[in-house]
DNA sequence: TCGACATTTCGACAACTATCGAATTGATTA
DNA sequence: TAATCAATTCGATAGTTGTCGAAATGTCGA
């Protein structure tokens, strides 16, 4: 009960801060590139696979993950030397569904509205 | 038809560089809260409008709401010396998908996964 | 035409951020 | 214990970005 009223409310609430801090962890181009070959692998990515897939310094490709980790996007596992990453459920949701949220919020733009 | 098959394309398609810009112009919170209070509007936002309503110089809205139409978030219409400002429809809708594709494309976390 | 006003541009500044090489830390194995 | 390897930290650098005051531009009305 406690669990999933406190999945529940993860997947629709986000803090100003914690939007802020989810869409400058994504406004990166190789830290959504690195998201994505996370959440395209079909287990946890080994570190040393996105590093020989990235052509990225091991410093650069630290500093991103912990960029991603920090902002609560994903979840590494230590295993001896070798590290884990893996996509941390529910959070892209919950930030699509807040982009949703205002797209709906909106008016129409009427079609006179000039582009300029 | 060309239209209809248009809109469509616009809702579902984003390009990598696209897909950046727009991450990049809802990361600052400023601008963020801005794009709110656009989308909340019942009709477009009066320029000065929102110069009354958040504490920023002329100068750094002008800036702000230049980043949000150059991403391709907002519209602006002009009127003589006014201008009002718009959500442009179905571009939070893209981003929002391609975010919900992410979390699709993504395998279950095992439970053990460990969050130091 | 001038004055008032809305908005933008310009230049400066400070803070932030991506990237890297080198050094360090931590885990493993012989 | 030393060597090897995976990953991080550190310091430096260059680029980016938010913010502002002042100047400039554009629009409108008297």
């Amino acid at each position: 009960m406690t669990t999933a009223l406190k999945n529940t409310a993860k997947a629709t609430r986000l803090s100003n801060a914690r939007r802020t801090a989810l869409l400058k962890a994504l406004a990166d181009p190789r830290r959504f590139e690195l998201l994505e070959r996370i959440a395209r692998n079909n287990c946890p990515l080994g570190c040393a696979q996105a590093r020989s897939a990235m052509p990225i310094s091991p410093a650069t490709l630290s500093h991103h993950i912990k960029e991603l980790e920090t902002a609560g996007l994903i979840d590494v596992r230590r295993e001896g030397k070798f590290h884990f990453l893996s996509l941390r459920p529910g959070v892209l949701d919950a930030l699509a569904s807040k982009l949703k949220l205002l797209e709906t919020a909106s008016c129409p733009a009427p079609p006179a509205l000039a582009r300029k």
